[in-house]
DNA sequence: GCGACAG
DNA sequence: ATCTTGTCGC
């Protein structure tokens, strides 16, 4: 998948400020479409993660599952130094270049890709997932297990129900139980996707778990204990 | 000034 | 996110 410049990104953001980073995510926001660009269902679904070793290295994951089974058909890795602190509403700055160069080492292009961390459920409408849209071009969803902003009621008991998470009279994404008892996650469009479209993606990748099938391979294999999901996938690279 | 605050 | 032992429950 060589359609991504992560290296010039990395160019781009040397000398990124919380200020200038806050700048662009206004200007970014405006490149968001919240209107479904996608044909359902998809063929492939991808889980992207980021996990760090030591605080210093960042390691990205991504998985790509074909949709119809949920089965692994291609996945990358990537590692690359900590250049930017963990500010709530920035993620997208310290997570977005790692993750860019392992996107660009896949042989299978997604269909869409279901991120780690919000969509437009955002201070300024931009959070990873749709940062990583209007970057990328692709479809994406925000799936996080916590809010960062917005408001919401009480979320129903039944697995695939939800309540919307708005924002005064704007709903942002929907806070979605994906399984009874469990504490439910927040979902948002990222790019070229409406709420709809969204929930249905996320609910036909959770089966048996609270988090989606593409999250859980992403988050195994950016995480410590990543090689043993790594030998899971030994025959696919 | 006082809370809230993705990963 | 990461560090980190035991413990409750199916």
């Amino acid at each position: 998948m060589a359609i991504i410049d992560a290296h010039q990104l990395q160019r781009d953001w040397a000398d990124m400020t919380p200020a200038r980073a806050r700048a662009l995510q206004r200007e970014s926001a405006a490149r968001v479409h919240l209107r479904t660009e996608v044909a359902l269902p998809p063929d492939t679904v991808a889980g992207v993660d980021v996990g760090f070793e030591n605080g210093d290295t960042a390691r990205a994951a991504v998985v790509v599952l074909r949709y119809a089974d949920l089965e692994p058909v291609d996945y990358a890795l990537a590692r690359l130094p900590v250049t930017f602190p963990y500010v709530p509403g920035l993620l997208s700055f310290r997570e977005c270049p790692v993750i860019l160069r392992a996107l660009e080492q896949l042989r299978v292009a997604p269909d869409l890709l279901l991120c780690d961390g919000h969509g437009v459920a955002h201070p300024r409408r931009l959070g990873i997932a749709a940062h990583l849209g209007v970057l990328t071009g692709l479809p994406t969803v925000g799936v996080a297990k916590k809010k960062l902003c917005g408001r919401h009621g009480a979320v129903p008991e039944g697995r695939g129900e939800w309540t919307p998470l708005k924002d005064g009279d704007e709903t942002l994404g929907a806070v979605l139980r994906t399984r009874p008892g469990v504490k439910p996650l927040f979902i948002s469009p990222g790019h070229r996707l409406d709420l709809p479209a969204a929930l249905e993606l996320v609910m036909h990748c959770t089966t048996r778990y609270r988090l989606p099938e593409t999250t859980r391979w992403a988050d195994g294999l950016a995480s410590n204990r990543g090689q043993r999901w790594l030998a899971r996938l030994d025959q696919l690279r």
